[in-house]
DNA sequence: TTGTATGCAAAGCGTTTGCAGTGAT
DNA sequence: ATCACTGCAAACGCTTTGCATACAA
């Protein structure tokens, strides 16, 4: 795949998508918000500059567990996300619980960690 | 789907894979591990049963983000996982940083966490 | 003009399901 | 003898890829 090297209307369109999304999208969700300003857009190519912008360090996927991806912009930095059981709605939590390099067995090598927390978000609690 | 009402050959096979493996193993390698004791065992009778132990909770899902279900027995306790990112295997940890409900925002009720490691496993780390 | 980027459709991949036949009870 | 269970293959949903065309540079 050759790097990004050229401005078209469609990307530029996805740019924006998941700039100013508030949350984490679907690629579905972001095929349907950039049909509205670059029309005829086609998933493939949603897809491929998905991978693209992966690459280039603009975006990161948003891998929760049982779910399938979703994207947000990379300017984030190191945090873990907490899941609604009701809402399924997913919050940025900005703690880690930090050296958990110990945890591996012995002769295991640990590079990084993924947490995900559950339970009943801000609005949900009251709720019930 | 009917409930477990029959002792077959293919479903004690599936039983002893999972039981006897180490850690959580893919449809994949359940199907090729169980068709040694099981032959001509197919993918479909796989899922089939993978389905059914999981509502009768002999074995759980372990789904960690980016990658495809893996299953093992139910009996392990509270654990966590490591994936090696190199041979793509996955591995339990006995351990569990313990106390992570104080990480979320006020007002969020934390029911359950799920942790993930990602490295080199043993034999990786020594063949590097 | 050049060749990157696109849209479409077909192909992959893991998983599920329909169907006719098999075999545990 | 039932009918739960199985194997096969087709269908499924999501993602990737091949190919001819469009368009940014």
């Amino acid at each position: 795949m050759p790097p990004m090297e050229r401005r078209t209307r469609q990307r530029e369109a996805l740019r924006q998508v998941i700039e100013h999304a508030g949350r984490p999208l679907s690629p579905q969700e972001i095929l349907e918000q950039a049909q509205l300003t670059a029309p005829g857009i086609g998933m493939a190519t949603v897809y491929r500059n998905l991978k693209l912008l992966l690459e280039a360090g603009e975006i990161v996927a948003v891998t929760l567990p049982a779910e399938n991806p979703r994207y947000e912009t990379a300017n984030r930095g190191h945090h873990h996300h907490f899941q609604c059981e009701a809402c399924r709605r997913v919050f940025d939590i900005p703690q880690c619980p930090g050296e958990l390099k110990e945890m591996a067995p012995k002769g295991f090598k640990v590079h990084r960690h993924e947490l995900t927390l559950y339970g009943w978000c801000k609005d949900c609690s009251r709720a019930a």
